[in-house]
RNA sequence: GGGCCUAUGGGCUAGCUUGGUAUACUUGUGGCUUUGGGAGCCAUUGACUCCGGUUCAAAUCCGGAUAGGCCCA
């Protein structure tokens, strides 16, 4: 099915399902069923987050699913942001619960009781956990494997600190781990601040990661936030300084779901299904054994052999070698998106060469089976390469620049469906009155510096600083 | 939040208007045969979402639930 904008739901749903990633006909809507090869590719995006954490002496914990009614109502903004898409559980056996247990939406209810007693002095800060786990929110909007869910798989990073500064130095360092996760998943991303009445429930401010769909909407893949005291207040965690003084903590969270994969999938397949970079494909490599009759050689056997020296190279390896026609395969691994497909034949064995394929451009040629290793290593950089040239290419294309909002098309039915760029004064009056009368939200202003001159579309004041707005998914 | 539509083997689907015997393709299984882009032949397993109503009789008509899809806010 070809992918485009107007094609992309179908598209989507046809791929999740046809790739076997995972299946939706679980009887609840909104929790779908993570198949085995769908979650082989999750376990490769946490493993990379599990790095980075670790890396940066963060540890990981794993929280309860249940958070009692009392503490998840003691931060006022964060229960309102939450209040009407949390699951309860308000019976045990036949017993009504006196007090009733909200499932996690997410965990800051749940950890920050426990973060009061862990943090006594200013020795125990800077305090760095995180959890990979499941979460619960009852979507009410239509919902989407991956995209939207009820149950989330995601990870959550916390932390505290002794100082607004410490706490703003934790942005920067989750946003330097974001850019290298997008690095090997090849996605392309946005940093944007959110407007201050799109920011997350309880947040001082909330940094969103978007990514462009086919569909020309903005996904919200994660976030980052600077919670300041918001929640230490509430939940009572201080700890003692050098001076005997108590004072509260700073604090901030990191997060990113499953929705990385939905955007993988999105932004990398193609009409002929699933592309997978490298780096998180279960399987990098396909062996087809191209046999015949009445061979001199004993082409099973060979391919064997490659697939076996190749798996002791270190490369993720899979030989297909049911009974069935090569060209009937081929069909199968293209839809997995699987990178690279060998083949090999008695006229390969012959000419001591491997032929192969590229899922990304479907270029075909054959590598020297006595530099294999060094020639599929630069095949796959090569291809990691182009995947990310290619989404950041489709993502910046999508970008319209607008002086006035004279410029925005009013026929919103069709692709004309843009990611805009203007100036805004930054007052909540002028980026309401854009959202409104152009039906468009504002996703932020950079977080990172971009250059900028010109004038608030909506009073014309200058200003230094851009806008994105997009419709989002 | 409001509206529209749909539900039949693992997948896709005919049948529903006008109530009575459920169709094709695909997949799966066993066999023969075949292998550089979805081969062919034979045999075979497998279904009317659930609850209630109307009726001699319900996949079909009516009501509700659940699940899925689409459109608008």
């Amino acid at each position: 099915m070809e992918k485009n904008a107007e094609t992309y739901g179908e598209w989507y749903l046809d791929i999740v399902e046809k790739a076997g990633l995972s299946d939706k006909r679980y009887p609840i809507k909104g929790m779908n069923v993570w198949t085995p090869y769908g979650w082989k590719i999750m376990r490769f995006v946490d493993s990379f987050l599990r790095e980075e954490l670790d890396g940066t002496d963060h540890d990981e914990v794993c929280f309860p699913l249940l958070i009692p009614e009392t503490e998840f109502k003691k931060e006022k903004d964060h229960i309102k942001g939450f209040d009407s898409e949390v699951y309860w559980v308000t019976h045990a056996g036949l017993d009504e619960l006196d007090v009733r247990l909200v499932v996690r939406p997410t965990s800051e209810t749940a950890m920050y009781p426990m973060f009061s007693l862990w943090v006594r002095s200013h020795q125990d800060l800077p305090l760095k956990i995180y959890q990979i786990v499941n979460t619960f929110r009852y979507e009410t909007k239509q919902t989407r494997p991956f995209i939207r869910v009820r149950e989330i798989h995601f990870f959550e990073s916390h932390t505290c600190h002794d100082s607004e500064e410490d706490a703003q130095r934790q942005i920067e360092e989750d946003l330097e781990i974001v850019k290298r996760l997008m690095g090997r998943l090849c996605l392309p991303y946005f940093l944007l601040k959110r407007t201050d009445w799109d920011k997350f429930p309880g947040a001082h401010y909330t940094v969103g990661i978007d990514t462009v769909m086919p569909n020309h909407k903005t996904l919200q893949l994660g976030s980052v936030h600077h919670y300041r005291t918001n929640f230490s207040v509430p939940y009572d965690i201080t700890y003692e300084d050098e001076n005997g003084e108590h004072k509260y903590v700073h604090q901030t969270t990191y997060g990113m779901s499953e929705r990385t994969l939905g955007a993988l999938i999105s932004v990398h397949g193609d009409e002929k299904g699933l592309c997978l970079p490298p780096s998180v494909a279960p399987f990098e490599i396909v062996i087809i054994p191209i046999l015949g009759k009445n061979q001199a050689v004993d082409v099973a056997k060979a391919a064997k052999d490659l697939t076996n020296d190749l798996k002791k190279a270190g490369f993720r390896v899979k030989l297909d070698d049911r009974d069935d026609r090569p060209g009937s395969k081929y069909y199968d691994w293209e839809i997995k998106g699987v990178p690279l497909r060998l083949e090999l034949g008695a006229r390969d064995i012959e000419n001591k060469v491997v032929t192969y394929a590229r899922r990304d451009t479907g270029e075909k040629g054959t590598i020297p089976m006595d530099s294999l290793v060094d020639g599929i290593n630069g095949v796959f950089d090569s291809i990691t390469k182009n995947l990310s040239e290619k989404a950041w290419k489709f993502q910046m294309d999508s970008v319209t620049e607008l002086s006035s909002v004279d410029d925005i098309p009013k026929d919103t039915e069709d692709t004309k469906l843009r990611i805009y760029r203007f100036g805004w004064c930054g007052s909540p009056e002028c980026g309401h009155r854009f959202e409104d009368d152009n039906d468009i939200k504002i996703l932020g202003t950079p977080y990172l510096h971009e250059e900028y001159n010109g004038k608030c579309i909506v009073c014309g004041k200058e200003t230094d600083t851009p806008a994105y707005a997009a419709r989002t998914m």
